[in-house]
DNA sequence: ATAATATAAAGGTCAAAGAAAGTCAAACGC
DNA sequence: GCGTTTGACTTTCTTTGACCTTTATATTAT
């Protein structure tokens, strides 16, 4: 009969029903089915992924968390062609035209592309090398630096 | 979820309400949510912090009290403050914080801040050796993916 | 009455323990 | 051999507890 992967898919979309997301316990949901915590990690990866229309997000510790989320794009063909594109690297150009076009299909707002923008620039993303939360700071600076300066206009 | 620094900073958050400072007293309040003191200590410096807009004030020995205020600074005052502490690096729950602070200041939308979230989560930013362009593809892709997760939610 | 001292009543600190989830490679099974 | 399952180890976030410092008040000595 079927593996117990996919009983736990088949769980997990029963579980969600029309509903675009679900948060579960990790630990519980492994308790229930009797498998080690890290098969929920594996069925995870394996089902609910992007290539299946799902994403997921997670916290640890005390009451942490698994939310599982539909990304499902079946309206959107061109939404589905750009990320799968992106499994392949992209220059920044690219990416600046790829956002110009999401808002011209008003899938972003003109304001969040400029975030996005700002977030993928060459500055933004300089010294790969660096550790992630460097990384992350020296991205958030640059949104918010940037959103102010344009705020700031507006005053 | 429902951890209880959550609930207690949800408490904390709906005493206050639109007053920009309250007094409470530590004991009290561990005793009312039936944990160590110290825990009190901890959602302070996790959740009531600069970042998040707020100041603590206290007094020890009989009659001590903790005063919880609302940083009366202006939000370009707050940004910069905000922009001057990124030089130093952040982990990803203190970035969630600021974002979350910002859009209470109405500096940005909760769309936007959805963008920026994703855009500096763990999953977004593994991986920090590989190349630039990897690494904004990986961005872009999860901010689109997302976005557009979030957009098919009814609300 | 005043100064000195003790006691109690707060809050502070920090590190260890606990409670999740993540990773990765080895073992397993068809 | 490939997809699955497990388990040891790691990382992140929370919770607890033992010990410390500060302040107010009560007691005692001069």
């Amino acid at each position: 009969m079927s593996n117990i992967s996919d009983i736990i898919e088949e769980f997990l979309i029963n579980t969600l029903g029309d509903d675009n997301y679900l948060d579960i316990s990790r630990n519980d949901l492994a308790n229930y089915f009797n498998v080690a915590p890290s098969q929920i990690n594996y069925v995870l990866s394996t089902r609910f992924n992007y290539e299946r229309g799902f994403m997921t997000e997670s916290k640890r510790g005390g009451g942490g968390y698994i939310t599982i989320m539909r990304t499902d794009t079946k309206n959107s063909t061109w939404l589905n062609g750009i990320i799968d594109r992106l499994n392949e690297d992209i220059d920044y150009r690219t990416a600046c035209y790829i956002i110009g076009s999401a808002v011209e299909r008003k899938v972003l707002t003109s304001s969040e592309a400029e975030i996005i923008k700002t977030a993928l620039s060459p500055n933004a993303l300089s010294n790969p090398f660096k550790l992630e939360n460097h990384l992350r700071a020296q991205i958030l600076q640059r949104i918010l630096l940037k959103h102010n300066a344009k705020t700031k206009k507006k005053e």
